[in-house]
DNA sequence: TCCAGGTGCTAAATCGGATCAGCACGGGCG
DNA sequence: CGCCCGTGCTGATCCGATTTAGCACCTGGA
């Protein structure tokens, strides 16, 4: 810090009142506070042309409130996919006049407790808890010396800290629309369907997509051909799943699980002779960057990470209040909706009977009504040197 | 912030002395102070019993160090590629007791001063300027009112403010180094040096990886067989340098630029039905993500960002004794090594005259002393779901 | 006996704003 | 003439630490 800031004694006395005038003044409360209106621009030039800015620290050490948020993650950060909730959450924090502390546990809860401890010391207004991927996680007991939200976790304890999650059901109920309005009404397969117990520990992604998925199928009377589970979310997994499948059946669309999983269905579909989406319609979730990468192009239903961000930073500054809302006592569990991104790896066969008959000009791509454009799409991620 | 919080009052009524004894004792001053051993105790206790922590935004008001840095980088923080230059200034800061502002800048010069602004306003003991990729920057008029340190960046108008970027040069001495110890003597092609004027603005790395390439081969007596220029650093432009290349002659090793642009070469040499190492070895820059995703891997020089990230914030809090070291008024450039990372892109094609005989194990891969192994390596990269 | 010097502490000021509790002055009214 | 009230401000206190200045007591030497 320069030694020689302008303080608010200094605005004061250059424009002739006292302190206390000056601060009203520059808090908007000087007509409340009956200063008149020569002595209020008389203060205002003076700041202006002292280039006075108030120190943030001591209004922080009266009021208790520093304008400042507290980013706490497993190890979010430093991650190219999920970056995005940072991004979010910076820009929604910008907007309203905040900073941000942003910190890593590494997942080690004594690394956790000391970093939310050393913001508490700090005097943010308010602590996000987030999570790599979307979880149940135990909220830690330092968290309830102040405000705070879990973004991308909900918590499995008892609590009453509010969090923000992708809405995974009604993205599962997205990615079977797809395919049903694509004309899809038969030999549909899933690539990755787990039962709860065989997913990765606190995911909530395995469970619910399916949920929504179930859902919209059984509502269009359409039957499952084949749901094959998948040990771990990966491309290998994807390949044995999906080519155990080509042996006994003959799908016309997939769905699976994540985008890896995806890549390694694109393999063994490309195995056994066929094409995507000629042989076989792939639908799928995540938008990871290599939805974008492979040929087709994958169509997925996007994790909203930069809108999960924005959403945890204004829940955290506006919260306190969720209470309020309805008499149950339960935290609120903000969902953020899964925008669908459309690419090239479905087949329209025909306009689903239920759909309005499309436009001249809108014969491909068929988003259809489920398409939902997130606000801001993600930047383009830039390369190094 | 919790309104229940153990002030130093608190403990000090307690231990039945002074805010002022209580202060010193904690503060480790006690004995200087000549506080008595028996109320250093009670004091101590009291502190431990209450669970005081004290409160960093007081202290800050007082001291004017508030044990926070400020990050503010172009677009770096949300960037997959260089997240890992937080990490090493998180890590580096928290060893040191700090906690970071991280914000974005965007490239715009207005949020620039915006946020270095707010950092300033909330007593930052300095701020640390990153750039994503390195290059000369001018400095932010804002930044003079305090400490500060460039990372990834030099100064291109004249500023007392330290740098940290990484040895691009030295790179450049690596990058050959190899080929000369895997006994490439000969036909050796560069794939994406540029005359200065052709190279991203500002980019120091063309010119200093040129000149380390240069000199090393100079001094070895090897001439180089030819240098095609790329007008961007990606996998395209290097495809296209190195067809017109294998047009005209037929190299035995390639030096490219960058590892996008050896990407493009990859798929180059292989269009020219020879293979990657036994018909042409690569060495190249950065490694990129891709670099361990290529068959065969990339042998490449790395960017050091995490020990980028540390070493910034370590000269930050060191820093105003630069100065003092040496009479020259020029502010410290300090050069981080770029550690090899060797893999599979480089064919041995004899020991190096100039090396001692390889022991009995190591016949193979030949890293030779040049190898320098980063302190710590980046962490495996997480997907996501 | 007196005082210098050491021991072991404490009162009060300070950092820069926010805020509570008034205070001086002038005009209108009874 | 005295009182009340509205206008337009100001003095003092507070937030929670750090730090300067200094005070009371005791011991030992002259």
């Amino acid at each position: 810090m320069a030694t020689n800031r302008v303080t608010l004694a200094d605005v004061a006395r250059s424009a002739g009142v006292s302190q206390t005038a000056a601060s009203f003044v520059l808090s908007g409360r000087g007509a409340e506070m009956r200063i008149s209106a020569d002595a209020q621009e008389r203060v205002r030039r003076a700041a202006r042309e002292t280039g006075y800015r108030p120190n943030i620290v001591s209004r922080s050490l009266r009021t208790g409130t520093s304008h400042t948020i507290g980013f706490v993650s497993d190890t979010v950060a430093t991650t190219p996919f999920a970056g995005h909730l940072i991004w979010g959450a910076l820009d929604a924090a910008r907007e309203r006049g905040h900073l941000l502390f942003i910190c890593e546990t590494e997942g080690d809860p004594d690394l956790e407790r000391e970093l939310i401890d050393a913001m508490h010391d700090r005097g943010v207004d308010g602590i996000v808890l987030a999570s790599m991927y979307t979880r149940k996680i135990t909220v830690p007991r330092a968290l309830i010396n102040g405000p705070a939200v879990l973004l991308n976790a909900v918590a499995s304890n008892r609590s009453p800290i509010p969090s923000i999650v992708p809405d995974e059901t009604d993205a599962g109920r997205t990615a079977a629309g797809v395919l049903l309005d694509a004309g899809h009404t038969d030999r549909i397969a899933l690539i990755g369907a787990a039962p709860p117990r065989q997913t990765p520990k606190g995911s909530l992604a395995a469970v619910q997509r399916l949920q929504g998925i179930a859902e919209t199928l059984d509502r269009a009377g359409v039957a499952m051909l084949d749901a094959i589970p998948c040990p771990e979310w990966q491309p290998r997994s994807g390949y044995e799943a999906t080519r155990r499948l080509l042996e006994k059946t003959t799908p016309t669309a997939l769905i699976c699980f994540n985008d890896r999983l995806a890549v390694g269905a694109y393999q063994a579909i490309s195995d056994a002779g066929l094409e995507v989406p000629e042989d076989i319609s792939v639908v799928s979730f995540d938008d990871d960057l290599i939805a974008d990468w492979v040929r087709p192009g994958l169509t997925t239903v996007a994790l909203p990470h930069y809108e999960l961000g924005r959403k945890a930073v204004h829940v955290l500054l506006d919260g306190g209040h969720d209470r309020s809302t309805g008499a149950d006592a339960r935290p609120a569990i903000h969902k953020i909706a899964m925008p669908l991104r459309t690419r090239d790896s479905v087949r329209v066969v025909a306009a689903a009977a239920s759909e309005p008959p499309p436009g001249p000009g809108e014969v491909l791509g068929s988003p259809g009504p489920r398409e939902v454009l997130g606000p801001s799409g993600p930047r383009e991620v830039l390369g190094q040197t």
